[in-house]
DNA sequence: TATAGGTAGGCGAACGTTCGCCGTGATGAG
DNA sequence: CTCATCACGGCGAACGTTCGCCTACCTATA
């Protein structure tokens, strides 16, 4: 049952509720046995305080929402669950929990959700994942001076939180090794124009073509939804070009695509790993066990769920004085695929 | 912003903080003056209900709990995203979020953050999910009286809320279909004992062979996590046997592990879908372009989300009189690999 | 005119905490 | 003997709601 609340523990303790909340917060003086009679009579009540009445007095609520993008009933987003967890697990450590929330729009232009979560103070910030480029949200949180950490930057040079894996350093040391094992068609499957993390990777990969000499053939660049079809349609477009024209490898940005890419290969009868080169971006779990394994990109996604939360809860008990911003550094897993 | 309180609106509609709580609530009678006065007020000030002061009052805190199992940094158990989502949208229609949480205990024996949550009164419910045998949540939960929907049935035959999924029925029209391909030495990749889940899956491909007149050798039993390493060591195990005992078909009791028997089974020079069938269960999305496609057996997941979700908020509003059990069908999905 | 019933809105109380101020008695220093 | 100090713990107030009771007025009916 446990409905046990402060003031009975006093009135089995014999002392004024205000006492008993002293003692059990360890503020205040009490005599030793004092103590010992109240914590005994909390033991035996099986007391807990009550969180709600305590956010109340305290003007929190200990949760920090996340959204969950696009909230119809059908089409949704996958939430990286290692990443989340990672967040989840710091966040309850210290005292908070994650509440998630659909967004409503897909293009996130609706900030209701946000608007009102904040303004009913059922969560003390946001953690904003998958961001785009101009992304309301952030400006929106900034201007309500809400707070919030981002994983992902925006391309705009706005002072805010963030946590980001260098997307264009993953990408320049994908196109590095290809480079090295003597590709020179090199075509990429990239996201819609829009996608921050996507413009971030596609850096990478003309930075690095460029510091070969190579100007790479805009056919060789295919653009879709991050699923696995978009990595099959790649394909077959790719295949579709004249055969001098054709790459010899695909870099995709991330693992889903690379699938569908995979996947599309072997049906136009070519072998992976041999006849084209198919890289992908994540490591998904599966990656290690397609066939053949794919060469890929690792983040470090627990990383970088633990500073995402420890910044945000900084931010929130305020302890943080300017916002900060940390990129880390992916690695390169070579694998059969390429 | 958004710090207006009752008494602001009050103040600025020049009535009693009580009596602005009445119309924004549609309760009680006022004039259509003076609610156009406190409307006009509200929206001007921006005003949002405080849903802490609002939980206080109404004792309840409107969120569920959903356990995150294996808290460790290291360990921890991908949730079903489709159902999750469809259990958070279904809740946010109604009023309510989700919360996470990381239970501390792989076996879940610790039932501390069961006990301390809703002791605390920081949410209303719980979720379960991954139910075990004898699973001592339930017994816990049941005894405690607090509200809960399990995902998942367990053995004993206790009266609580579940939603499941007959597994019994998916493998069975697995075994069905290969029986009728002309398979004939059908093997099985399960989990450990002691998964209620695994085990009615297991009666499912025992009782279609015994129908069919079949006695399975044991050494087609593999058992292992469910990870897709577990996959690849059945499908090694398998081939470990004389080549008159091996199996021509594998059933897995989950896509997770039919991908590792798949890659194992390419490993040993085998053609999947040809010289070896393979069936996994849940169509992840990654089912589907897999090389070969992957026949397995798709769970109405979106249902359960929305049955599970809309069960235990008839609980915590106390509509729902007598707990309530329903079992979902699920069906095949027929592709290459089998 | 007296009574009843309905309408409009005020008001006190409570939900379970935390926080800071205050009083009392004992102790020690001058 | 006096005064400051300190340990102990009581107490009022506040956080922002909701709920039910109460009052004052207005109108219709007998």
């Amino acid at each position: 049952m446990s409905r046990a609340t402060l003031k009975d523990v006093a009135a089995k303790a014999g002392v004024s509720y205000q006492t008993v909340s002293k003692v059990l917060n360890r503020r205040g003086q009490v005599s030793p046995e004092t103590e010992r009679r109240i914590r005994h009579a909390a033991l035996e009540l099986n007391y807990r305080p009550n969180v709600v009445a305590q956010n109340l007095r305290q003007k929190s609520s200990r949760l920090i929402g996340y959204a969950w993008g696009a909230g119809g009933t059908t089409t949704w987003r996958p939430v990286n669950n290692r990443f989340l967890h990672r967040v989840v697990y710091t966040c309850e450590a210290q005292g908070y929990f994650i509440t998630f929330f659909t967004a409503k729009d897909e293009s996130f232009a609706d900030l209701k959700a946000y608007e009102d979560l904040y303004g009913r103070r059922q969560v003390d910030g946001f953690i904003l994942e998958n961001t785009t480029e101009n992304d309301p949200r952030i400006h929106y949180l900034l201007a309500e001076k809400i707070p919030f950490v981002a994983f992902g930057r925006i391309e705009e040079d706005l002072d805010f939180c963030w946590v980001d894996v260098d997307g264009y350093y993953g990408i320049y040391l994908v196109v590095d090794y290809l480079l090295q094992r003597g590709h020179r068609r090199i075509a990429l499957i990239s996201w819609q124009r829009g996608a921050t993390t996507g413009h971030d990777r596609e850096r990478g990969y003309y930075c690095r073509l460029q510091e070969a000499g190579i100007v790479p053939d805009p056919a060789w660049i295919y653009r879709g939804v991050n699923e696995i079809e978009t990595g099959a349609q790649g394909v077959v477009h790719l295949w579709s070009l004249p055969v001098a024209q054709r790459p010899t490898a695909v870099v995709c940005v991330s693992d889903q695509i690379a699938v569908g890419a995979m996947h599309a290969a072997m049906a136009e009868g070519l072998e992976v790993g041999k006849d084209i080169a198919i890289t992908g971006y994540d490591d998904v779990n599966m990656a290690q066990f397609l066939h053949p394994p794919l060469t890929t990109v690792r983040q470090p996604i627990d990383e970088a769920g633990e500073l995402v939360a420890n910044m945000l809860l900084e931010q929130v008990n305020g302890t943080m004085t300017v916002p900060q911003q940390v990129l880390l550094k992916p690695e390169l897993v070579i694998r059969g695929s390429a």
